[in-house]
DNA sequence: TACGTGATCACG
DNA sequence: GTGATCACGTAA
């Protein structure tokens, strides 16, 4: 079952990054699906530095500032794109980064994808996880009850199972660095190093 | 620890 | 128009 759009426009986002631990997101690119359980996850609040919304809608975090629900994809570093699920409501650019997954599903598919003959850490970072899975920057905006990207219920994982600590890569955001908005599943090996 | 890589942002 | 910057990944 696809989570509905009520899921994501709840007000707080980082109740929601910490929920989306344990779902499974799927995509499907010429009708073959791939997919994996999210074991790593950001939130951003457009109220915080962190955010690429926190100064205000611009060309590349617009969608942010649509109501919750779809996706905010875009390039990083010139060569990775990375995958968000955009939360709350209209007006309030808040997301969740996706940071790792563990395969489901078309294993072998992700790994041609990504050029290699091993499934070891194959989604094992943002920016891999998009690329193992075909995500690429055209599907910024695209809606998460559709045929084309979601998630779905998956595991339940026990509150203390789950580890938080501070965001990776934002040290630009000065102390709103040190908020331990990141998520993940302790002990998982296939969370980012 | 160093750097590839190119879109985006803020400046003016 | 243009230069600085960057929610990463890999090699070393």
């Amino acid at each position: 079952m696809k989570l509905p759009q009520s899921f994501y426009q709840r007000s707080n986002v980082v109740q929601v990054a910490k929920e989306l631990i344990g779902k499974i997101l799927v995509t499907s690119v010429n009708d073959v699906l791939t997919s994996g359980m999210i074991v790593e996850t950001e939130a951003y609040s457009f109220k915080e530095r962190g955010c690429h919304a926190y100064k205000g809608p611009t060309e590349r975090n617009k969608v942010m500032f649509e109501k919750g629900g779809i996706s905010y994809v875009y390039l990083c570093y010139g060569m990775h794109h990375l995958f968000n699920v955009v939360t709350n409501q209209s007006g309030k650019a808040d997301a969740v980064l996706i940071r790792a997954l563990e395969p489901i599903q078309g294993m072998d598919l992700m790994m041609e994808r990504m050029n290699v003959n091993t499934i070891k850490r194959i989604t094992s970072g943002p920016g891999k996880l998009t690329k193992a899975l075909g995500i690429i920057k055209s599907w910024n905006g695209v809606d998460l009850v559709s045929d084309q990207v979601w998630i779905e219920e998956g595991e339940k994982v026990a509150a203390s199972k789950i580890k938080a600590d501070a965001r990776i890569g934002i040290d630009y955001a000065g102390e709103d660095a040190l908020l331990p908005w990141r998520f993940s599943i302790k002990d998982n090996k296939w969370v980012s190093k």
